[in-house]
DNA sequence: GTCTATAGGGAGATAGAC
DNA sequence: GTCTATCTCCCTATAGAC
């Protein structure tokens, strides 16, 4: 976090080595958690899936906690978590879009319907961060919906707030449902269906 | 499942007690879990919870996994999981008055929710339940909105299959807000607008 | 039916050699 | 940075006395 560049001390060859080392372990993990969630995945089998020993796995991330959460931010670095989009692009093809670029990395739907709903329980140190997820997404799309409002674009009758909610609880769980019969489930369908009758047409 | 009534060789007091030993193993498994997970929750703190001891416990529950399924067999008991209805009630107001009825009982939308998820991980003893579940559900809801498609109550172009799924997603994804931001969320709202867009007025 | 004792396996984290 | 060894703790399940 306190990176100065400025200072050369640090050798250079070493430095990138640990970097992708890092890399390593977070992509390790990730798999790890996803497939047997936080409590049930070990620090074992992250350091088995990159080659190297429990405690030196340590090394690089001082606690298992520690581990998830570079799991967690890494994946939102990697997909675009807060689902920035191009304004040009309308919100309804946006959410189709990702919807679709989603089908193609099940492993990142997995480890998001998995910790997710376990940070609900005890002391789960993912807590804050799905808490944090959920309010800027909520915002992020009160937004969106508010400003089709503005343009007359939103049914008579939609409130902006609850069609926010309501977007994000939709997508949460029609993932789920894909993960457990991905042949009964039309993600992109379903989202698109529900955006074609809360958004009017332009 | 084999109890044939007809037959009184087993005393009735022994056997009542035992009943009754069972149901209270079973409401604080429900708590246990429902708290920190399949995984998290451990034997003893169900054993240290109903006041007795680890092998007691299992003297009840062969396994911890029969302990689960017994859980969650006995939550459908209670809540009726499956959401048969009142043929007198209309679609709308049996979800909305199920959604209002699920606010009461916050600890079995937090099982549901952090057990169904779980599930998804690798040799889950709750993995059929769940899928059997949704696949229930989805049948149910499909007949209920092709009743109405039948009756020309349902908006056209919608399909009352992607409109089971995307229920039963809003339902889920809903509950796993409002359980993380309770004042932020209103369930029965979102549920009633979904389905007020959906199905016509009569 | 209830218990103590214990088997038998992992877990996360620390100490310290190299 | 990487390792082995180890600490301490907790887990499910079984054995067997009472």
């Amino acid at each position: 976090m306190t990176t100065t560049p400025a200072a050369p001390s640090t050798k250079r060859g070493p430095y990138a080595k640990s970097k992708q080392r890092r890399e390593s372990i977070v992509t390790a993990a990730h798999e790890v958690f996803a497939a047997r969630g936080y409590r049930g995945g070990s620090l074992q089998d992250v350091a088995d899936k990159v080659g190297m020993s429990q405690t030196s796995l340590l090394h690089y991330f001082p606690s298992k906690s520690d581990l998830l959460l570079a799991v967690l931010n890494w994946r939102d670095t990697v997909t675009g978590g807060g689902h920035p989009r191009d304004p040009e692009e309308s919100l309804v093809d946006a959410v189709v879009r990702q919807a679709r670029f989603n089908e193609t990395v099940p492993g990142v739907i997995e480890l998001y319907a998995v910790l997710c709903a376990e940070s609900i329980t005890d002391n789960h140190p993912g807590l804050d961060f799905f808490t944090e997820r959920y309010e800027r997404l909520r915002r992020s799309y009160f937004r969106a919906f508010s400003a089709l409002a503005d343009e007359g674009r939103l049914r008579p009758g939609v409130d902006p707030g609850q069609a926010a909610a309501s977007l994000i609880a939709l997508w949460d769980g029609i993932q789920t449902q894909w993960l457990m019969a991905p042949g009964d489930v039309d993600m992109a369908g379903c989202l698109r269906a529900y955006l074609e009758l809360v958004v009017l047409p332009e």
